[in-house]
DNA sequence: CCTATTTTTGCCAATATTTGTCAAGACAAT
DNA sequence: ATTGTCTTGACAAATATTGGCAAAAATAGG
């Protein structure tokens, strides 16, 4: 199932026309497991992606967002109270700000 | 760390004078672990909350909702773009409906 | 205080999941 | 057909999760 994360990523990539060795590389990875990545085949691993955000000259912010997302995504797809605890969880947040 | 799921349970099984080891024999597990689930040291598995929702005669809807936002939460917690990616969340779920 | 009961804690072995590699195959361009 | 890139599945190693056990700690009732 593809990621927006994935999905952003690949499009980083292929935009700068690298291939997937040159990021496996840099990441000390077989390039399958890119492929994967970028397919959503695979996750990522947390500490990778200020790496990989490196390495694709991206703002590691917005790749981290993109990540969670697609985390809290997996989480909530499938429930039906899934409105209601991303609710309480936003005013939780919020409040220990 | 204490969750909202945990707390909950307890409340109920305490309320209904009911003993580690009732709940624990007819969810087949030691006491050990409902201990720890109340307390929040275990995560509990989401076959096992139907279960308990029967054994507390509680609403599973709502314990559920509970521990999809316990979820969230350990997911969300010290990450700085949580609000937005939650946001995000959020509005995806509500148009795949 | 003593004892009995319940709850909590730390540790262990078994199991399950995750991770990355490798090799083979698909696909595209020429 | 050849070359280079990407994808896929199988596999082993590393890591994480699980529940049970036993001892310790807390609580309750005399």
């Amino acid at each position: 199932m593809a990621t927006q994360f994935g999905d952003r990523i690949r499009e980083l990539r292929t935009k700068q026309k690298m291939l997937l060795r040159h990021v496996a590389s840099q990441l000390d990875v077989d390039t399958s497991i890119i492929s994967k990545i970028e397919r959503g085949d695979r996750p990522i691993k947390k500490e990778q992606i200020a790496v990989l955000a490196e390495i694709l000259k991206a703002d590691k912010t917005e790749l981290e967002t993109l990540w969670l997302a697609d985390q809290l995504m997996q989480l909530v797809k499938d429930e039906p109270t899934a409105d209601e605890a991303l609710k309480t969880v936003s005013k939780k947040i919020k409040k220990s700000k």
